[in-house]
Formats: C-alpha cells, structure tokens, sequence
RNA sequence: GAGAGCGUAGCUCAGUUGGUUAGAGCGACAGUUUGUGGCACUGUAGGUCGUGGGUUCGAGACCCAUCGUUCUCCCCA
C-alpha cells in the first residue's frame, strides 16, 4: 500500500538552488553577528508548553504547536484522559494531553535558557541563535508555518549602546544583502505617556493596537476603533495630533516634544531615541534609520526602544524586528535580568531577495569541471586525474555512465558546469586532454601535467 | 477565527451554450554517421480531468460535499 506524498500545509522542501542561497543569507547574518560579539546558542525544537502559553498574548497562543502525548491508547490510563479531555474541549491545557509545544520564536526559549543558567553565565550576556521556528497560522503571502529566524540579544545590561550596535547590524547586514530598507525606531516609553495622557496605562494596549493600524486602515477607522474601545472624544484628539506628526526625524522628535513635553515617561522615551540618532549620524547608514511614533509592535513585553525593519521597493511585510524587554526572565522566577534583542526574518528576506533579484550569481556555483567517461581505460585516467584536482579544491564530477557525447554534453549544460575535460583513446595515447570551455566553446589541448595548473575560474 | 480564487500529462496551461476516442507548449526518452553539446526534424511514453455523491440519454464542464492549494482580512517574520 503506499500513500499519496504531499507536505504539510505551509511547509516547503528546499532544493539545492534554494538552500545555497539562502545559506547565502544565514553566513552574511552570522558574520556579522559574530563581528559584533555574539556567539550561537540553539535550544530544542519543542519546548514544555507552559513556558511558551501566555507569553504572546491571547491570539499568539492560539497559534502555538501542540505535541498529542504519547501513550494515550495506554488503557489503564483511559478514564483520566476522558477527564482531561474534556478539559481540552474547554480550551484548557492539560498536562495529560499535551505536555510539549513547537517554539514559536527564539526569544523566549532564550529567557528560559538564560533563566535556568543565570548562574554560570557572565553578564551581559550576547548570544545569537539562527533556528527554524514554527507557528499555526493560516499560510499565505510571506508567511509559513515553518520559517526560520536569526536572532541576537544582549542580556544584563540597561546600556543604550547595545541598540546602538544593534541598529548597525541591521544596517550592515541589509547594505550587504543589498537591501533597501528602513529601520523604523520608537520607543514604548514614548507609547506609554501618550496613554497616561489619554486618561491611564490601562489603555496602552488599546491604543497601541489602534494606531499600529494607522497605515493600513487610514485616521478615520483608527478614531472610529479607538471610540469603540472606551476612548473619549477629547483623548482621541490627543491621539489624532499626535499621529499627525511628520517630517524628518529632528522635526517628528520637536512636534512630540510640543504635544507630550511635561511627561517624564515620554522625556525618558525620546532621549533613548536622541541617544541612538546622535550615536549613529556620523555613520552611512543613518540615513535608513526613521522615526515611527505610529510604530508599535504586537508583542506586550517591551518596554523601551522598538524596531521594526521594511523593505523599500515591495510588498512585503516587515522583515525584522525587536526590541527591549527589561524583566523577560521575570516570568520563569528571574526578575532583574533587563534585555535588548532583534530578529531577522530569513523567508521575507529571501523572498524580498528574489523578488529584486538581488543574489549575486557566485552563490549558485557547483561543480567546476566534468570529466568525460569515453571508454573503460579513458575513465581510469581521468577518474585519477579528477583526484587530484579534487585534492587541489577544484570542484569536479565523472559522469559515470559511457555514453554518447551529447548525454554527457547535456548533462553539463543542465548543471551550469562551465569546464568538460575530454579524454578519448587519441588523447590517452598522447597523454594529453581536452579542456574544452562550455561557455564560449573554446578548446585547448594540455598535458596531464598542464592540466593540474590550470586556472578554471 | 472570517472571506475569495484555483485543482486537467513531470511542469505551465487550453478545453466553446454539457455532445464521438482528452489537447498544446516545455520537459523526459529514443532516433536522424556509435569523437564535440545547446539548434532543427521524426517518433515514443505519460492523464480513473483532486476525491465522493448528485442532475442528465450524455459531465473535465452544472449542483452538493470533502480534501488540497493560493490569496485577502485578523495577526505576524
């Protein structure tokens, strides 16, 4: 009996073209990663499913992995399950059903890592970690139930250069992909007094989730929103100016300052951003940075500065993003361990690449030379001479089958194999071969000896 | 969680208001002098039209269900 293949829903298989370009984009992220002091870290697939729930707000836990325990036809244990079941029906978790989750980003197995061996670990601490992770949500443009993500945190230190250095990764690493992008900065301070001014922190989420809106559903249904969700006419007013603000960076911080100026919160959350503005303007690449105050991020445990990263030139949704989080351990029994961190979205990232075709056609390159098989004494020669190319680091393949010319000519050409070196019973008298370019056409005749030093570029 | 589109050959797709035996291009394989490819020509293989029901004398086409897939909203990378 066998069974149709198929993949599950919003998973891909990647093929050699893919996998080394997009390998293209891992080592420019690891690198420059590890240029700034990171060092790799990996956490398991799973994780146990109470470290996951409740850290991504109602609408992320839903989106979670579950892992069916095993050993449930276990009989003796059947009674108990039925309870626990039903439990599930409920929409509880419990333990007897599902233990275990798929990790659904990186950033909290990282707290729990760092909550479990705050011990040993010195501070601050800077790790990276380039996994897959895995959410169920509903696969469509750019998005997919598996999906790979690069993050960098620092952990133990309130020092504002650390999103300094982290706004220059994502400058350097977008410059070096070629990437046009804009690294949007806010700070959740700066949210935070706009909703004390609007009549309490109680409303921050509310507000936050309205406006990060704004421009995909414009000022009016923003109001309307925020209408809905408690908010006066006078506080919406507050909301409305302070959503018109515009311009350049120096002009967007003056207009905040007018319109938030005696709260101490939004003077802390502003100065964070002076900090990073005056930090990286002697730098190329502060031209990408923008301040966003409309910026909000979904995710409740920030506290600080906000990133979010967007490709100029197509639709996509954000390709990167972060932020910090000063008691993220907090949750796992930990308090006092303050953090900062960002993530690149590898899949957008690709995805963004492709569609501008930006990958420089070096990341495809193969195999360099195929020897011909063109009779058995022919193959042993070049088979010896093909080792030791091989042990000079040149790329080469034998095809293994004797066969017409055309095949193996094909065969080549299908692989975008630039060289063929040809040895019949003419050559293999005279001790000689063939190097024959397979893009231009040319042919020379060289000896064994000549052969070992050619240049194949 | 809500909504829309699409499932026909390995791939991309045609297929008329329902009407004989299911179509093309590309690809694969074989051949056109068994030592120099990409071109051209000839030929071959490959499809229970996603699956299951229904309407009909007759369904790839119409209806219902189901599965798969793509996209939009929500939310996110």
């Amino acid at each position: 009996m066998s069974t149709k293949p198929g993949l599950p829903q919003g998973t891909r298989d990647f093929s050699a073209a893919t996998v080394l370009k997009r390998n293209f984009i891992f080592n420019t992220i690891r690198n420059v990663f590890e240029l700034y002091g990171f060092q790799p870290l990996e956490t398991p697939a799973m994780e146990n499913l109470e470290t996951l729930m409740g850290k991504y707000g109602e609408e992320g836990d839903k989106l979670i992995f579950r892992i069916l325990n095993n050993g449930l036809d276990n009989a003796a244990k059947h009674p108990q399950l039925r309870e626990d079941f039903e439990k599930v029906l409920e929409g509880k978790n419990v333990k007897g059903i599902t233990e275990r989750a798929l990790r659904y980003d990186l950033t909290i197995p990282f707290a729990r890592y760092v909550a479990m061996n705050h011990g040993q670990l010195t501070f601050p601490f800077k790790r990276y970690q380039i996994q897959p992770v895995w959410r169920a949500d509903r696969p469509q443009k750019g998005r997919y139930r598996e999906f790979y993500q690069c993050d960098a945190d620092v952990v133990g230190s309130y020092s504002l250069l650390n999103e300094v250095e982290l706004t220059n990764i994502y400058a350097t690493v977008f410059q070096q992909l070629g990437i046009d992008v804009e690294i949007r900065i806010n700070s959740r301070k700066i949210l935070a007094a706009l909703a004390e001014q609007c009549g309490g922190a109680e409303h921050m989420t509310n507000i936050t989730i309205a406006i990060d809106k704004l421009d995909k559903i414009g000022i009016d249904k923003v109001k309307e929103e925020l209408s809905q969700r408690g908010l006066s006419n006078e506080q919406i007013a507050i909301i409305e100016q302070y959503l018109g603000i515009n311009g350049t960076n120096a002009e967007k911080l003056r207009q905040l300052k007018q319109l938030l100026g005696n709260n101490t919160t939004a003077q802390k959350g502003w100065e964070e951003i002076e900090f990073i503005l005056n930090y990286t303007s002697s730098l190329q690449e502060a031209s990408s940075i923008v301040v966003d105050f409309t910026l909000a991020r979904g995710l409740n445990y920030y506290t600080g500065i906000i990133f979010e990263i967007k490709a100029k030139n197509v639709q996509m949704g954000s390709i990167g993003g972060g932020g910090r989080y000063d008691d993220l351990t907090g949750l796992f029994g930990v308090p006092n361990i303050p953090g900062v961190g960002i993530s690149f979205g590898v899949d957008r990232i690709y995805d963004v690449m492709e569609e501008l075709k930006l990958f420089p056609a070096e990341v495809q390159s193969g195999t360099k030379v195929l020897f011909f098989n063109l009779g058995t004494a022919e193959c042993q020669t070049a088979f010896s001479l093909m080792q030791q190319l091989r042990s000079k680091g040149i790329r080469c393949e034998i095809y293994h089958e004797q066969t017409k010319f055309d095949k193996q000519f094909k065969y080549a050409d299908k692989k975008q194999i630039p060289y063929a070196v040809i040895i019949g019973s003419k050559e293999l008298e005279e001790k000689v071969c063939n190097i024959k370019n397979l893009v231009s056409g040319e042919q020379q005749q060289v000896s064994f000896h000549e052969l070992m030093n050619y240049q194949f570029i």
